[in-house]
DNA sequence: TGATTTATTGACTAACTAGTTAGTACTTAA
DNA sequence: TTAAGTACTAACTAGTTAGTCAATAAATCA
């Protein structure tokens, strides 16, 4: 409804009367309460976070985020799949198929740590869907698909170090998947509850390298025969 | 201020006049109201829990909260201490020192599984805990104190595994844990994102049976040299 | 038995919160 | 230039929510 495109111009769309910058901006104005709602969301969880503070922290009027999404809960959906965008594009880029299986699977682990550690807003938004037994994103149906270059990624580097006689066999691609992120996802998720129970800082940048080095020796000792 | 305790016989306490049940019985009232409460937080969230949906589903005047608890957020401290206690319950009925090595190993990745298992409010809590940044819990003291058995556990089984020439040099006891912990943690509480995208429902017994192999497999094979 | 304590209740309130209404002003197309 | 569309605003509303008040009745104690 609000993005109606109809051949408009790409370097000069909507001049503003003088030099000025732009009063009113749809797409921008847009762009600006999904930013600032994932913040918020992310922060509070789905009923922690306000839409008043939203509109506070965009500096927008309340109408706006009606006049853009139906409702808390669709503006929360609009989040979630903005979320699962960040995480196909970031994939998009990645390719494990040049490199040894050992090389690869490597990248992948430290790959799975690294879009957690840059997009903090992955693990607060799975655990708020999850709390909410995933009822929003069971809606979209291309989500699913996200996960299928990852798990075919896996098969191919396991497929491979098989054949070359260096990794173990029986290992299942979906486990194998959920226990890379899970060594992850866990000390990130959690850090503010076990880091008080060991009296660490676990996000201090060497402790986060000592992490990701025990979590590549954890995969790869396992897969090795 | 509710539990009162002036030397009370333990066996005929608070007689009722006749034989009938006791009408007011506030222990079991304030018990009351902590399971109900429990339930409520581990289903919804801190904000998503209603106080008068607890007050609801306990059958009890709302009035009654406030008489045993300050306050929603005192309520869910005692919740999340109740779900320590668990924990802590759990914990010392374990003990991994008459078992070799690898056999101790295995019955700790399982002990933590099925504590997972077993009691599904632990994770939840532990998740509304972290988006909260723990700030309910980094008031309570004696809640590190509960995983330094575990840990300590960890260390001895390393060391005589390592003694023993079975096991690798050079794990950390803490990021162990923190792996042993996570391979289940992720694996349950993102059941729900997870089932949606790989199609398979992570509940049904015989996954979950997998799942416990699949992690034993990938902890011993790490540790094994 | 009578006084005191306390477990329990129903009705109430002040503050908050998602969503609406009615209208203003910038931009564009004819 | 003007009419239409739409980005945007301020003020409002209906419903909700954590927490309170004032009073009742069951148990305990003297």
């Amino acid at each position: 409804m609000a993005a109606k495109a109809r051949g408009v111009e790409e370097g000069s769309k909507a001049a503003p009367r003088r030099g000025r910058p732009p009063l009113r901006d749809a797409a921008r104005t847009r762009e600006r309460i999904l930013k600032t709602a994932t913040a918020e969301f992310t922060e509070k969880g789905y009923d922690g976070a306000r839409v008043d503070e939203i509109v506070r922290r965009a500096k927008i009027s309340k109408n706006l985020v009606y006049h853009y999404f139906d409702s808390k809960e669709q503006l929360f959906i609009e989040v979630m799949e903005g979320m699962y965008r960040v995480m196909r594009e970031r994939q998009a880029e990645q390719s494990f198929a040049d490199l040894s299986p050992e090389e690869g699977m490597r990248k992948l682990v430290t790959f799975t740590f690294q879009v957690f550690l840059e997009h903090p807003e992955v693990i607060a938004l799975l655990n708020i869907e999850n709390l909410h037994k995933a009822r929003h994103i069971r809606r979209s149906k291309n989500i699913p698909a996200l996960y299928n270059p990852l798990i075919e990624a896996i098969e191919d580097l396991l497929r491979r170090g098989q054949a070359a006689g260096v990794f173990r066999d029986g290992v299942d691609p979906v486990d194998l998947y959920i226990s890379i992120s899970g060594l992850g996802y866990f000390y990130l998720a959690n850090r503010h509850t076990l880091g008080t129970v060991f009296k660490t800082d676990l996000e201090a940048p060497a402790r986060v390298e000592q992490r990701l080095r025990h979590m590549n020796e954890v995969i790869l000792g396992y897969l090795r025969r």
